[in-house]
DNA sequence: TGATTAAACTTGCATATGCAATGATTGTAG
DNA sequence: CTACAATCATTGCATATGCAAGTTTAATCA
């Protein structure tokens, strides 16, 4: 046996300074900020963004069950019934009867596609803007990190546990 | 003059894609993740996490005027005066006049300083999930690039107009 | 000083968000 | 076929969020 001098590695200076502050708190803020410059853009059309949102997943993807539509949109079922309100009230979507009896149907009305259409030139003002604040490239950045952190983030979760 | 045959540049292919999808729904879907993981480690505490970090920049800042108080936060001042109503009924937070008979002046209670003591452990334990979930270096990404976004995003703004 | 403007909250209105509990149906085990 | 479990949606409760309008007080101007 022989005796060793260890040597401490130089600290392996990461590429990357340690986070600070709070994710959550950064998150929040950052999501007030754009919502705001979104739904600037959008309240000429008379919905806010979180509204075009629930009505072009409608658009896209109705008729479907509130249950599918809140899993897609990555929402609480009762935040989705509660968010589909407004857009039923202005006429713009539809919950009928479901198959099943215990579920329902949800799909946009003629008018509600007529407003999406409308909306969508809106929130493509509201995105080049942001684009062009942000700078494509960071833009970019963002939603692949948010896409990743996403994925990473699905609760341990549902789908495939056998037994 | 000289005839130039000119030799289209190969489209710069850029090393990034193209943004897709609505930045703000991205932004929204990522925070109710977040949030939900830091509101479940906080939730023995009797805090959600909106209200600790508010309750946290009262114990750093105060005694401090609620408008100062909300620019800090980056919020409307409307909002801080509801958000603070929950803090208020639980006795951690204090408001009382203000210097200028307009104004008010906010402060932590010290039952207030305890609790956000104990809550800072519990959000801890949040962050260094989420670090570990997400892996230091994504969310080392993540705060700069929510960093630098905010700053080009603060409205044009207020601070330096002279004249 | 009296009128006007500005500053600093606060309220009214509307939406967004989620957890826990409830209601209504369907599926399943005995 | 009945009792129990699972599914799907909604409601009760509480908070978060912001714009526009209102209130109170201070500052400024004529």
């Amino acid at each position: 046996m022989s005796t060793v001098t260890f040597v401490p590695e130089p600290a392996p200076t990461p590429a990357f300074a340690k986070p600070r502050g709070c994710t959550n708190l950064q998150l929040r803020q950052l999501m007030r900020r754009v919502a705001q410059l979104y739904d600037a853009e959008m309240s000429p059309v008379g919905l806010k963004t979180t509204q075009y949102s629930l009505l072009s997943y409608v658009v896209k993807l109705g008729p479907i069950r509130p249950s599918d539509l809140a899993e897609a949109m990555k929402m609480e079922p009762s935040t989705l019934t509660r968010n589909l309100k407004p857009l039923i009230t202005a006429g713009w979507v539809e919950v009928v009867a479901g198959a099943d009896g215990r579920s329902r149907s949800v799909t946009a009305t003629p008018a509600g596609r007529d407003k999406r259409t409308e909306a969508q030139r809106h929130w493509k003002v509201a995105q080049d803007t942001l684009n062009k604040t942000l700078g494509l490239e960071r833009v970019a950045a963002l939603h692949t990190l948010i896409q990743e952190s996403m994925e990473l983030l699905v609760p341990a979760e549902t789908g495939d546990l056998d037994d």
